[in-house]
DNA sequence: TTTTGATATTTTAGGCATCGATATATTAAC
DNA sequence: GTTAATATATCGATGCCTAAAATATCAAAA
C-alpha cells in the first residue's frame, strides 16, 4: 500500500557523531523519530483517505472548537503562518469540509467551522489516525511512554523559554 | 531579531483532550516540541546566515562524509525523496557550496561533495547551530535529558518496526 | 473627527516536499 | 547477446510553508 519513495533506514540521526554535543545528538534523534512517524501518518492519510496532513490537522483543531475558530487562532494553534492557513482553508472550503463565516463582531475576521460533512468525515479519519499512532508507540512499555511524556513537558518548558527571550 | 510571524503559544498540542488516547497526546506533545525547536532553528539560520534548514542539513551530511555521497544516499539519510535532493543540490551548486562529480564506478550516479568554501561556511554555521540547540535544551537538567535520549531510542525502535511491517 | 497604530486576513514570490513519469545505465535471466 | 528487471537521477505537477507587502478594519488618542 503506497510504495514508499522515502526510505526509513540510515536516517537523519546519521548526522550526529560522538564528537558532537550530547544535546545535538539528542535533538537529531528526536527529529529522526518525529520525521519517521510524521511521514508514516502522512502516507497513510493519503493512501486511505486521500487527504493531506495539514488539512487533517486543521480539521482536528476545528473539531475541538465547535464554535469555530478565527483564521488567526488556527494559525497560532497549528504553529504556521497566516498565509498558510488561508491556502489550506481555501482547499477545505472547496471540498465543502469547512465554511468561512463572517465574524459578527469584527468585519476583518472570519470564523471557520466544520460542515456537518466535515465533522462526519473527520471523525472517521480520526479513528484510524489514533490507531496508527497507538501502533507506532506500542513497542514501548507503559512506563517508558509515561517517562517520555513527562520529559517532553520539561523540554517544552525549556524550549519555550529559550525561544521567547529576545 | 526577526520578528516571528509564527507564534509559539497555544500550540498543536491544543488538539489533544483528556478523552484522547494517551499515546495520541504523547505524540501531539512531541510534535509540538519538535515544531517549536525546528521553527526556531530555521529562523535563526535564515536571520544570521541567510540559509535554509534543508540546505544546512544537506551540507551537514556531506561534512560527515568527506568522500562525498551519492544523491540516493543523501535521500536516504535526509529522509526525503530523490527529487527533493535534486532541487536542494542544484541550489547549493549554484551557490558554489557543493559540487556534483561523476561517479567513476557508475555512470548513472553523481558524487556530491562540499567545496572548500562550503566546508568553511558550514563549520561556521554549525558552531552557532550547536549553541542554539544547547540553549534550547538548557532548561532541562542532565538526568532528564539523558532520560529523553534513552526513551527516544525505544520510540525509534518501536516506530521503525511499526512502519516497516506490511 | 481625524490621525495613528494595531489587528485580521489575503496576496505574492520563492523554496521545500511529495508523487508519478521519464531517461539512462546497470544487472540478471535467458 | 538480447531481453527484462532493477537502480540512479531528473522533471513536471501540485501542495505546503514562509516572509514581506498589501488591504481592510478596528480602537484609541489627539
Amino acid at each position: 500500500m503506497s510504495k514508499k519513495t522515502v526510505p526509513a533506514a540510515s536516517d537523519t540521526e546519521t548526522r550526529a557523531t560522538s564528537e558532537h554535543a550530547p544535546d545535538l545528538r539528542l535533538w537529531l534523534r528526536m527529529l529522526a523519530c518525529t520525521n519517521l512517524i510524521e511521514n508514516h501518518i502522512r502516507s497513510k492519510l493519503r493512501a486511505e483517505f486521500d487527504i493531506t496532513l495539514p488539512r487533517f490537522d486543521l480539521m482536528a483543531q476545528l473539531e475541538r472548537s465547535p464554535q469555530g475558530l478565527k483564521m488567526g487562532e488556527l494559525s497560532k494553534r497549528m504553529m504556521v503562518t497566516g498565509g498558510n492557513v488561508t491556502g489550506i482553508t481555501d482547499q477545505l472550503v472547496a471540498e465543502k469540509l469547512v465554511v468561512r463565516e463572517d465574524s459578527p463582531k469584527d468585519r476583518r475576521a472570519y470564523i471557520v467551522k466544520l460542515t456537518s460533512e466535515g465533522r462526519r468525515s473527520f471523525r472517521k479519519m480520526a479513528e484510524s489516525h489514533e490507531k496508527w499512532v497507538v501502533g507506532l508507540f506500542s513497542g514501548m512499555d507503559e512506563k517508558t511512554r509515561r517517562e517520555l511524556y513527562d520529559t517532553l513537558a520539561a523540554l517544552k518548558t525549556s524550549a519555550t523559554k529559550a525561544t521567547a527571550k529576545k
